[in-house]
DNA sequence: AGCACGCCGACT
DNA sequence: GTCGGCGTGCTC
């Protein structure tokens, strides 16, 4: 009798044999007996016989025939992310599968949608550059087959104009396209563009904000084949492909592609071993690489390719100019320069942007009696003032109390919000600039169905003079009218005791900048600074992102950090840290000896210690392979799964981590 | 991770 | 007397 070898969600990293008849195809969903309960899993493998006791099987339940199985090249993905992130294949698989699908009750077949035409129609776009038309030409050329490559282009270079040729030529060949965003907000501009472009083609979403229904049917249409475009966040790249011909990654450098919890993998990452598995093309795009992907292209891992400039002829770069605050105070926020330049464009119906990356009225809320500040219960953080609301909020778990009218701690009623978030800024430039149409745009004022995209049309229709907002406003939006970017309070990242700070900070500052001057009216970027003569300032007055990014390559290379070296962390959670610290001191005692080509750090707490409620510490590995790297964790973590972790605490591996 | 079983303290 | 605390073990 045949056994199925089925991935189930939970953290034990194997698979559990279940008897069967006849053998279930392999990547079929199926529902089986797991202690009390009946639960979903995925068959990954069919086995002769089991290591398991023939009287401890259990008959395999049923197979869920309402979708298919699951095709090998998806499990393939999943075994890579599996191994890779060091985490057991179910709890993979169980993290990729759209919630609907973790359920056994048949998917209700829909009424076939109208048969997409056989022919693809592409609705021409604006003339092309020479530079966009070498980089779709050499795109095309390496259509089935695997190869990566980096579209390096400036803001307003044309890259998404590049990307729909390439998915045109792709579609052309009867092969399927994923296009991955980095956030959600994204979606529903690329998605109008891709519809517009391409149209009769069925396009599939793959993102979070779906219903759980939608979600399961566009998965089950990307499968089949019928989808010929996926576009999603960084989820998407788990979608199911029929005949996949083209990936591509938008804003490759950006954060939001690693996952901060569960699997903790980088889509981004996935997508180039997908394309790899699919051999196709993957196209990694940005303004500004990520260090790990200009190193790739560097090494000629990666092909480069460059759009050095604006793709409207008439559209120049911005040019970049510090306003150094030691000379020129800000009032308000707003230095003197910055006010007066805010009021020219206003004086000649031009649009500005005053970019602070801190969203609320005041980042601390604090007694000036005693010395009170209203921290987070369940986080090392301070809580945000929101004096629209009139509540405090924390950024980081979501915790939300009043603003009390007193202090908690001493009665004085005097409490002081200390420092500046975009209602603030808000609030003064309102003041200021009396006759301007002020509109706020962040996470808290585009929330709501619609909010976003009404926010934008009226910025497009010229219904704003100054805009004030975060990185919200930063990625991939065109305004036409806008020539000044005014960035309130850079300085803030230079603090930051991450060596990733520098690329992060000049990768928002290029994003948010290259928002100026995008069309006819030339562009200016005002930075206001303590520290003009900072390197990072320097680089983008200088707007080369190609030296700055090899600069702090060296110095990575030079302190032994990544992309010089590989790492990976083993993070611990508790309640109270020293428990946390406790079980890290025990995992180091367990960890492989006599690995020269790994080394392993002493625990430490968190630079962020308290998330919701649990404390966090931490144990850095470093190797200079990946291989290496890879098989240390896996050698020391069967010893971590074999013991039990004490009660109240959690563990787990984060590879390429990118939180300290 | 859940969930069962199992052995010791304050209550319907 | 038993409800329930969480320690330990197991899930094919």
């Amino acid at each position: 009798m045949p056994v199925a070898r089925v991935a189930l969600d939970v953290p034990l990293p194997k698979l559990f044999d279940y008897a069967c008849e006849a053998a279930p195809p392999i990547g079929a969903r199926v529902l089986v007996p797991f202690g009390a309960k009946q639960v979903v899993g995925v068959v990954c493998e069919i086995a002769r016989a089991s290591e398991v006791p023939a009287e401890r099987l259990r008959p395999l339940g049923r197979v869920l025939e309402d979708t298919p199985p699951l095709p090998a090249e998806w499990l393939e993905l999943a075994r890579f992310a599996s191994d890779y992130y060091q985490r057991p294949l179910g709890e993979v698989i169980a993290g990729a599968l759209p919630p609907r699908l973790k359920r056994a009750e048949p998917l209700r077949a829909r009424a076939a949608a109208a048969t997409p035409s056989a022919e693809t129609r592409f609705t021409p776009g604006p003339a092309l550059t020479a530079a966009q038309i070498a980089a779709i030409e050499a795109l095309q050329s390496a259509l089935g087959r695997y190869a990566a490559h980096v579209l390096y282009g400036v803001t307003g270079s044309g890259k998404t104009e590049v990307y729909l040729h390439v998915v045109r030529a792709a579609l052309e060949r009867g092969t399927q396209a994923l296009v991955l965003v980095p956030e959600i907000n994204l979606t529903p501009q690329l998605e109008r563009e891709l519809r517009e472009r391409f149209p009769g083609v069925a396009i599939a979403l793959a993102h979070s904000g779906l219903a759980d229904t939608a979600r399961a049917r566009a998965w089950l249409a990307a499968q089949a084949g019928g989808a010929r475009i996926v576009l999603g966040t960084r989820l998407a790249v788990f979608t199911p492909m029929h005949a996949l011909g083209v990936v591509i990654v938008d804003e490759e450098h950006d954060a939001s592609f690693k996952q901060q919890d569960g699997v903790r993998y980088s889509a981004r990452d996935l997508a180039v071993y997908k394309a790899h598995l699919a051999r196709c093309p993957v196209v990694l795009g940005s303004a500004t690489p990520s260090l790990e992907t200009f190193a790739n292209a560097l090494a000629d891992r990666y092909r480069l390719l460059r759009l050095p400039d604006r793709a409207r002829a008439e559209a120049a770069l911005p040019t970049v100019r510090l306003v150094d605050t030691r000379r020129d105070a800000p009032a308000d926020g707003l230095a003197p320069a910055v006010v007066e330049a805010i009021g020219a464009r206003l004086a000649r119906g031009e649009q500005s942007l005053v970019f602070l990356n801190r969203r609320g009225y005041a980042p601390v809320l604090a007694c000036s009696a005693c010395g009170w500040v209203g921290d987070c219960t369940r986080c090392s953080a301070h809580l945000v003032v929101h004096l629209g609301e009139r509540r405090l909020r924390c950024h980081h778990c979501g915790l939300e109390a009043p603003v009390p009218r007193a202090c908690p701690n001493c009665g004085n009623v005097d409490l002081t919000p200390f420092g500046r978030g975009t209602q603030r800024l808000e609030d003064s430039i309102v003041a200021r600039f009396r006759d301007a149409r002020v509109l706020r745009i962040d996470s808290d004022s585009a929330r709501g169905k619609g909010r976003w995209e009404a926010m934008l049309r009226a910025i497009r229709a010229g219904d704003v003079d100054i805009l004030v907002g975060t990185q919200i406003l930063a990625k991939g939006h065109d305004f036409p009218r806008l020539t000044l970017v005014a960035v309130a309070n850079a300085d803030a990242a230079l603090m930051a005791a991450d060596y990733r700070a520098p690329e992060r900070l000049f990768a928002q500052l290029q994003q948010v900048a290259g928002r100026a001057g995008r069309a006819e009216l030339p562009g200016e970027v005002l930075i206001q600074t303590r520290y003009p003569e900072h390197p990072i300032y320097q680089a983008l007055v200088a707007g080369d992102y190609e030296r700055f990014a090899r600069a702090q390559l060296e110095e990575r290379a030079a302190a032994g950090f990544p992309p010089a070296v590989a790492e990976a962390v083993l993070r611990a959670e508790a309640r109270e840290l020293d428990a946390a610290l406790a079980f890290l001191a025990h995992a180091i005692t367990r960890a492989p000896t006599a690995a020269d080509d790994a080394a392993l750090f002493d625990p430490v707490a968190m630079t962020m210690p308290r998330l919701a409620g649990w404390e966090r510490a931490h144990v850095l590995v470093q190797s200079r392979s990946r291989r290496a790297l890879q098989n240390y964790l896996s050698e020391w973590i069967e010893t971590l799964y074999a013991e039990r972790a004490p009660r109240g605490v959690r563990w787990h591996v984060d590879v390429d981590p990118v939180e300290f």
